[in-house]
DNA sequence: GTTTATATCCGAAACGTTTTGGATCGAGAA
DNA sequence: TTCTCGATCCAAAACGTTTCGGATATAAAC
């Protein structure tokens, strides 16, 4: 199923066929209609491969997921992931998956690169300084973060306002009256950590509050990390009365813990960065920092991932969502 | 950086540097030297697309998963997904991701059939009936089934032998005297489903054991409906002696709720299927039904894809691997 | 000295598109 | 009649490889 054996069976030329599909205007209406007719007939559709030689782009995308990152993080990023490959899909633009080796790790990269496999890059789970960014900004290569990084040059990137989000969360709870507020984060050297935990720090030093030695624990993203961490927490009498979590699976193993002290019910008020997960276990209505759903995150950088292959600059693609507060039952005065 | 350039900057034959560089006998070693050189010092990678129009292989693997599947199964397929991009890498294969807009949905799938996109699919989550593979043998395109279903011919599969797992699980509790054994079920068209369900019923019915009505409970596969219907469950006095899950967050909800209820020192038995996840709060040694590592089978898929590329016929590219009961605290005998 | 073999090399075609720069033809304008 | 113009169409080059079928030169065999 070649243009040539399509232009043979019609007797046009190739190249008339060619603009006939292509809607150039030099091809008459009727023409069209019967290179269409005969399209269809066959199943003819354009050889991918010889079309990204003639063309120099290869409609193709690559996602760069380091390997660590989708052990953890209970499949958000995939259900983002769909919604990207759902969207390009759309357009005709192929997905490739590049699951580096390690955090850092840029092999894999560094190939698709340099052979040209793929247009743009989408770069999941942003460091603070991060290599895999850096290498493609020195290859001047298109690429999209996934979270902001250090950089020398303005590039693309999609991020929430973490350190907004944590600031609400822990500003609110100082206005209802809470003076000793731990958080609970984890441990990764991704941007978006330090950037909740320097928000965390500037709240409580703008209200004058002092952050006690035991108060910020970092631990393990997983749910039995959160769980102990909670207990720990809670273990004294000189304990927090209020804890903020850094992410949902911290949270709600530490809303598990302080179900079980029977202390979810307001005794210490509790809000985790994108609320329980969907299986948790705990019915209460827990307060959260919430931000726009996986599907919508997707549409959105499908649609810049788009508009970077159509030269659009990097200065105007740069977008930042503002996370909500979503208030629960686990948000009360402090109690003494 | 193309090999006209490298030819001319060296004096020779567009014919001769590729021959160098694919390693034919006809180029002097002295040459091929020089030609090797020069390709490091100037970077040249070869244009994939222009190899893969000429060859007619695209060297590209399409990952099929629907995006229904994606959300819970808690990373458990990304696990492998990693380890399959990572060895398809090393022969410089592409994985391209195709995210089907249904359980059954083909409208991706046919695309990159027809555009030829990629040399073979890899089918995750086959179902019983599944209409992905069936387009797919009907088109004599190749693929490998990640779980046996029911088609016409023969076709390359991945599989573990979830009849006989689910039996070994069984027929552990019968011979420890267990006559009442509930099975808790996921709630899903995939053919793993219907084969652990099948496998129990069956060593059920060897042993002369009825099921009663409420033995076998269907319910989404999530932690929190594991929960309920493990409580569920043990809520009359009339309640099985032993429980069987046929999946890992099923197990951890029926795991924690035994728990709470006091059961779980083996009063009622319980054996999990892969196990509790690695942050469960149960510390308990549940008995757990164990398959390979993600990685293994990551592994595995990527070599069964490389020589379904490679020609080898179908009917040797069907491997069924045997999991393992590995017994823990919670199979004890039957306590009355 | 011719022939044959061996070791190197190369021209040109092909893969399936897109696109440039005409070619052809008929109709209306001069 | 001749010229111009718009509407259609097409040949050929190009994208960057691989590979077939020689070409050339040097050495060995007759």
């Amino acid at each position: 199923m070649s243009l040539k054996q399509i232009a043979k069976s019609l007797g046009l030329s190739i190249t008339t066929v060619s603009r006939a599909l292509n809607g150039y205007d030099d091809v008459a209406e009727e023409t069209r209609q019967r290179v269409q007719a005969e399209v269809e007939r066959s199943g003819y559709r354009p050889n991918a491969m010889a079309r990204r030689l003639k063309m120099g782009k290869i409609d193709a995308i690559g996602l760069v997921c380091p390997v660590s990152s989708l052990q953890h993080d209970n499949g958000m990023l995939l259900e983002m992931v769909t919604e990207i490959s759902h969207e390009l899909a759309r357009k005709e633009i192929d997905l490739l998956l590049i699951a580096d080796e390690s955090e850092t790790g840029s092999g894999n990269l560094k190939r698709l690169l340099q052979g040209r496999r793929v247009d743009a890059f989408i770069v999941a789970h942003t460091l603070r300084d991060d290599p895999r960014l850096q290498l493609l900004q020195q290859h001047d290569f298109p690429f999209i973060a996934l979270g902001r990084s250090e950089l020398a040059r303005p590039y693309a990137w999609f991020d929430f306002d973490n350190h907004n989000g944590i600031q609400m969360a822990t500003n609110h709870l100082i206005a209802l009256g809470h003076t000793r507020i731990a958080l609970l984060k984890e441990d990764s050297p991704q941007a978006y950590v330090s950037q909740r935990h320097q928000g965390y720090l500037e709240a409580m030093s703008a209200a004058g509050l002092e952050v006690l030695p035991g108060d910020v624990i970092t631990a393990r993203n997983s749910r039995l990390f959160g769980y102990r961490a909670a207990q720990t927490l809670c273990a004294g009498s000189n304990r927090p009365t209020a804890i903020v979590t850094t992410t949902n699976m911290l949270g709600d193993g530490a809303a598990q813990a302080l179900d079980e002290l029977g202390y979810l019910d307001g005794q210490i008020s509790l809000i985790v960065y994108d609320g329980l997960p969907a299986d948790s276990l705990i019915t209460t209505d827990v307060s959260a920092i919430i931000q726009a759903t996986r599907h919508q995150v997707g549409q959105q950088i499908a649609t810049m991932a788009l508009e970077l292959l159509n030269g659009r600059p990097v200065s105007e693609l740069q977008v930042l969502w503002q996370p909500q507060l979503r208030l629960g039952a686990t948000t009360t005065p402090v109690v003494r």
